[in-house]
DNA sequence: TTGAAAGCGATACCAG
DNA sequence: CTGGTATCGCTTTCAA
């Protein structure tokens, strides 16, 4: 007689084939129990259900993504993970995949676009069902590879230009345009624009310039800007609207790149002694959770982050279905509070 | 002679075998080329990698996974992904993993006990590497599952209690005792907690508890608490505010569970004409991007979220590497700001 | 320095 | 409804 000692360490997880041993059937038999449950006959699924559970069985998605050749990850690729920026939009589309049992594989660029060919890269040797990356602008290797992988890529945020397959987002030119209509209907004739502008934000630059096509249409002086390429935050508002102001001292209003940045401009501006927005005006882009708190509360442009989060997960699933590739435009709403009206406007 | 027709559809990645067949050497030299590189001979290496480089190839890391039974994976389970609060965590976690090329698979419980333990299983089931998850309080099973898997796991934010593995947080109850006395400091006596605190916030429930002890210590009235179940936003904080000021008019000071609900208290406490900081005093919890911002600029307490990344990345490196359990204890600061100073205090 | 062969843990196809 | 068998693409001994 032998005996068999059968270490069972941690690394020694229950697989298939053990339930399938306990239970006395096959491996295969307890993977359809698993995926098509009604395949298996009610009692047998029941003990090996009751196996599973008393093994604490948890199955190797390596091995089934592997042996199926596709792997229920969405690789998600974004340019910053500061702020509020892109956190709803992976809230939703998580929690919208959550109904597939699909896991989000995250990759944060940073606005480097060297970094985005790596991650890229890195996601795809995951064999993901599906890549969603922020923004339609990326380097020619960057587009070869996603092309080739042959999976629904999601190009999420922005639209316009050459989209890979599928995008879900809005027009960043039309809101800077937003911005420069609000800021002439509030009264304001000589604007700026000021914030963090990374060297690939390439949105940033449409809003520019959809603020400079706007503004020249409406015959207002050229619009004088005062970018930096560090990240965006209160005190490089505070700083960018000193110099700015120092160097222009006629400017009258100011449209900021992010909300965040437009805090700092408010307090820089308050410490000046320039009345907002009676002698200037200030616009924001973003709605970040505190604009409707400072004061004067700004305003801003609010783009629908939840629906971009839940329609790129519904593009993945569609596209997964043999859906063609498309293009969808979310909502973005002007949000109108105190810091740019100078007269009422009727 | 006989043809061979190899359809190469996007399905059809090249693998090791087709860069191997192109140059003409074994699958394993070419594995050896990408893990081991000098022990490959310099010239072959270098056809191979051209190989590669011709062919676009992307390693299957499901493959690798599964083969090396470890996956470079790390889980990483937050509770929510609302504002700021996690992000920042999430963004140094990940760069600093990076270096050892792993990859973020990123879980969101929504504070919902019963998705924790779903998402955990299902992390497990790609068998990560590592799990770093928020909080030190789990379900029975969740700990069960993390303990059973042996692989690391680095409970962040939080500390005490008993601790899984290894831990890389800081102690809420400190934190709770530091609002007490900063408003104790401040000159205000009839203190009040409000917030949204969910029913597994545990952090939440801690830093109540440290309030309510340091107060207690220093011979103050009871502490008033007024919260709900729904998510945090400066609406909620403006509407718990005005409700307790109706109930509890005598009260001069409010802790808030956030820096987004303590800017909605300020906005209710002046929409009711209260002074802040002379009449009333309100501190915070997170050091939002806008808490220097509002006005007047909110006194909160800022954990270094950024410090918690970095070391949970180095805590798994640690682990993976042989090290003992640890937990690591890791600064917050008090930002004194003005909405909660009343007299001088010198 | 290189190669052959045996897994890793599932899935898929085809019989029974 | 159930079970064998071949893969999936790579890593890992062990020889050569």
């Amino acid at each position: 007689m032998e005996f068999e000692t059968v270490e069972k360490d941690a690394r020694n997880a229950p697989t298939l084939a053990s339930i399938a041993e306990k239970v006395g059937v096959s491996v295969n038999t307890v993977s359809r129990a698993l995926r098509a449950p009604n395949t298996v006959r009610p009692e047998l699924r029941r003990r090996i259900n009751a196996a599973m559970e008393e093994l604490n069985y948890v199955p190797n998605r390596l091995a089934g993504g592997l042996s199926s050749t596709r792997s229920d990850i969405v690789g998600v690729v974004v340019t910053s993970l500061y702020y509020s920026e892109f956190a709803s939009i992976i809230d939703s589309l998580q929690s919208a995949l959550l109904e597939r049992d699909m896991q989000v594989m995250l990759a944060n660029t940073r606005y480097d676009a060297a970094q985005e060919l790596r991650l890229v890269r890195s996601l795809l040797s995951w064999r993901p069902a599906a890549v969603a990356i922020i923004g339609v602008d990326h380097a020619p290797k960057v587009v070869e590879l996603l092309k080739a992988s042959g999976i629904p890529i999601i190009e999420m945020w922005d639209t316009g230009g050459e989209v890979i397959d599928t995008a879900v987002g809005f027009d960043h030119t039309a809101v800077g345009a937003a911005q420069a209509s609000q800021l002439i209907a509030g009264g304001y004739r000589r604007l700026a624009f000021l914030g963090s502008v990374r060297e690939n934000d390439r949105r940033a630059q449409k809003r520019l310039k959809g603020l400079q096509s706007a503004a020249a249409m409406a015959g207002l002086p050229e619009i004088v800007t005062h970018t930096d390429q560090q990240g965006g935050s209160s005190e490089l508002g505070e700083r960018l609207a000193h110099e700015l102001l120092e160097r222009h001292p006629h400017i009258d209003a100011i449209a900021c790149n992010s909300d965040v940045v437009a805090f700092g401009v408010l307090r820089a501006l308050k410490k000046r002694g320039k009345r907002i927005p009676e002698e200037i005006g200030v616009i924001g882009f973003g709605d970040n959770e505190a604009a409707g708190c400072v004061s004067p509360a700004l305003t801003t442009i609010r783009p629908d982050r939840e629906t971009i989060g839940r329609l790129t997960a519904e593009a993945i699933f569609a596209r997964i279905n043999g859906a063609q590739p498309s293009t969808t435009l979310v909502e973005w709403k002007m949000m109108v509070r105190e810091s740019a009206i100078r007269k009422e406007t009727r």
